[in-house]
DNA sequence: GAAATTTTTGCAACCGGTTGCAAACGGGTG
DNA sequence: CACCCGTTTGCAACCGGTTGCAAAAATTTC
């Protein structure tokens, strides 16, 4: 079917190593050469077998990407920028859908059976069980999103969730509320995890203002809006943190809906700061986590992984900003 | 690194060729010999690399799904199904981001390089030309959500956009308006230029009822909202047909934050039924376009060419259906 | 129990490339 | 022109598997 190295060196009256030297750089081939193969390779229409040369070169130039989470909006930004990013340095992403898959096994399987160059897991919610699983198999991982442990055992590229609870709450503080709470996503995830912890640590430095806390069971609009419902029945808080936009959008919702005023009666501060959370219908005010650079780190760690693979782990940090818009009261003084 | 037959054949004490059967289904192995390569094989944590094998087999099970659509927020849902489908039926996703590629050769270039079995193209925007050059490199190609042009050149599994573009203008006279409008996506997308079509040739036959057009230049929220923005400063019309979801909630934002009641004022219709539009805070009247049976259809119709490449082409049709909302008034009777 | 038949196994060539090594080449010196 | 040295080239082995073919082993038949 293909046209191949050898039709191309006897179309071209040379050996079989000369085609393959013209087309691996940094091989000693001379200008003649070079002019008579990629004459023959063009006439023919000939292009190199990536696979094929992976095969002695043991480089595939393919990247696992792996997620969990296709149910948030934010991460089809995040699989552009990815996508893009790997293309542009010559990767290839091969997308791992981790959905409903309660342990790695298969996907590590999987992934070294294709013999990937490294793997990105791009999620705030998988356990970091799996970042290591790959890790264990060999592969260099970059978890993305992920939580930067104390004894690092992969690259982690994200923010500090820790401290992404602790802004809110400080934020939500300065507006003066006497009561304020913490609606996390699924108590599973890591990142709802520590923005808890976070959330909570700063509240204690807060004794008069009441704080209570619950979870919504997933990271969507309608664990937002019903979890909100649930919470609107008793006496809610002033304001909320909600773990994520679209958990935020639906809870924004409920209040609406339930004839309040979602900055006066109670307010709500997001998390992520995607795209949606601009749109006028929702001006959401948000935590800005900044995904493009979060990414561009990602890939930028990664291709630097592939020429040193037991680098020693790193955790790159980027810093949380709050975007101020509609959805909570102002600051006082 | 990786473990190869040859340790596992030599472990067990057989020849390379009794390995590689045990790992081919449907080759001819003695129970005992399989139990004793498979314990080896465990033992030394074997799996048999699928890139070397798909040197000889000719297979590689790795699929391109080539996509521009990394900007609305339904193809997160596209992807999702996408790859778990194929997952599920053992192939491998190869992601390829086409957004800001011109022409398809380099795509087609790389997707050869790694042999890739077959190419999904998933999007509405894209021109034919693309599919048709996968095919032209001699790739099994299946189009979703294109285009069925009358002389098929390659496999598409979509909708009838013309259809599409005539059951709104059907919606919107059965509302009795005296002034409706076509409000498409960027004119260069063929899904756009086809709903047009079919729009503008069922309001022929409403000669009475005024009818207007005008194009937004991306399916986006801001692209929507600024072009109802514009279409408000003049006489706008009773009601628009959007190219699509989010377009449509852009331009309800404009409606809204205008002072204009949507429904009542200015009813907007709008395609794709992606989950946000059942969010209560958008509750957009829309068409329902069945992307789960799209996908699914795809993804066997790329499996059975896998077996029979030169299958005759087709074009699988799936109906369309409107979804009643708060973003139109009523039907009148 | 021998012959005929079927199943299992190993050999060796092949898939499409890469690469270490040594031979061939080219050009500069003396 | 012989000699030397740096480049360029081809040979052949190898990467990790698969597979047609024939020999070996197991099973059936009489």
């Amino acid at each position: 079917m293909a046209v191949t190295l050898k039709e191309v060196a006897e179309r071209a009256g040379v050996s079989r190593s000369a085609v393959s030297r013209t087309f691996t750089d940094g091989a000693s081939v001379s200008a003649k050469m070079r002019r008579k193969v990629e004459k023959a390779a063009r006439d023919l229409g000939y292009s190199p077998n990536a696979l094929a040369s992976s095969l002695t070169t043991g480089r595939t130039k393919l990247i696992g990407l792996v997620s969990d989470n296709f149910h948030n909006p934010i991460f089809l930004e995040v699989f552009d920028l990815f996508t893009r990013g790997l293309q542009d340095r010559g990767l290839r992403p091969l997308l791992v859908n981790l959905t409903e898959e309660k342990n790695p096994e298969n996907s590590v399987r999987m992934l070294k059976q294709y013999s990937v160059d490294g793997v990105v897991v791009a999620s705030s919610t998988l356990p970091t069980e799996f970042a290591r699983a790959f890790r264990d198999a060999g592969v260099p991982v970059v978890h993305s999103f992920g939580r930067s442990a104390a004894a690092l055992q992969v690259h982690v590229v994200g923010v500090d969730n820790v401290e992404c609870g602790r802004m809110a709450a400080r934020e939500l503080v300065a507006r003066g509320h006497t009561h304020v709470a913490f609606l996390g996503g699924p108590d599973t995830a890591t990142s709802t995890q520590d923005r808890y912890t976070g959330f909570m640590s700063e509240m204690a430095a807060h004794p008069k203002i009441k704080t209570t806390y619950s979870f919504a069971d997933a990271y969507s609009f309608y664990a937002g809006r019903r979890e909100m419902l649930r919470l609107l029945k008793n006496t809610p808080a002033q304001a909320y943190f909600c773990g994520d936009d679209v958990l935020s959008i639906g809870a924004v919702s409920a209040i609406r809906d339930s004839g309040l005023s979602c900055p006066n009666d109670v307010g709500v501060i997001g998390m992520n700061d995607m795209e949606m959370a601009r749109w006028e219908s929702n001006d959401l005010t948000t935590i800005h986590q900044p995904i493009r650079e979060i990414v561009t780190s990602s890939i930028e760690l990664m291709v630097a992984m592939l020429d040193e693979p037991d680098r020693y782990p790193e955790a790159r940090i980027f810093p949380l900003s709050v975007v101020e818009r509609g959805t909570l009261i102002p600051r006082i003084k």
